[in-house]
DNA sequence: TTTATTGTTTGACAACGATCCAACAGTGCG
DNA sequence: CGCACTGTTGGATCGTTGTCAAACAATAAA
């Protein structure tokens, strides 16, 4: 049950975020764990026909910037969206994102 | 007066905007020219410290992502933001980044 | 027409990123 | 303990990106 490193809300930086973001397979991650809740690492790869050490690295990209929070369970992991940390931050930028992302879907 | 090729606000794709502001350069052009209406790609050059092939590619970068609009002014060019396209395709999306920049200015 | 100004294009270079595969590590179950 | 499952890490590859410098193009002014 190793700590993993999520950056404090403070220091979430906006441009890391949006770099986050702007890649197709995190947007529609982040828009499922919107919608889903929680998921596991491995869901996603399936989900989205990645390998999953690209969805590895996907949710790496993620969590390092802010997005989202990795907690185990068990022998797998469950992502979820750190919405509260990013609204204090940004507030509105994560629901006017994710409502773009749903009108262009 | 050659028309530059400018997205149709239909076509913007929302990963594009996000990934055109996830650099910190032309995230704070972006800011400005929020701030100030027009500028030219000479201001930016100078004023955020980079070369000025190296502000013409950002501009461009933001042109093709639907997020500035370029006019030809005489022997200059003005950038102005898409401020109305951005908000008919994405509603909130660029107050709430522009919001987010001056919170972490 | 010559000159000065303003951007663009091209080349070069270093850094990064997305992807897959294969090997590894941690965890729970029998 | 050994096996199955889940995710991470490292390597390899291929493309993209940010940057500058230098050459070029377009335009206005003298």
């Amino acid at each position: 049950m190793r700590a993993l490193p999520h950056p404090a809300t403070d220091d979430i930086e906006l441009t890391e975020v949006l770099r986050a973001l702007s890649d197709p397979v995190r947007l529609e991650a982040v828009a499922r764990l919107a919608a889903a809740g929680e998921m596991t690492c491995g869901d996603v790869g399936r989900n989205l026909g990645v390998h999953k050490s690209t969805a590895s690295h996907h949710f790496r990209a993620l969590r390092e910037a802010g997005v989202v929070m990795t907690k185990q369970d068990g022998r797998q992991k469950l992502m979820s969206l750190r919405r509260d940390d990013l609204d204090a931050r940004f507030p509105g930028l994560l629901d006017s994102v994710l409502s773009a992302a749903h009108a262009t879907v």
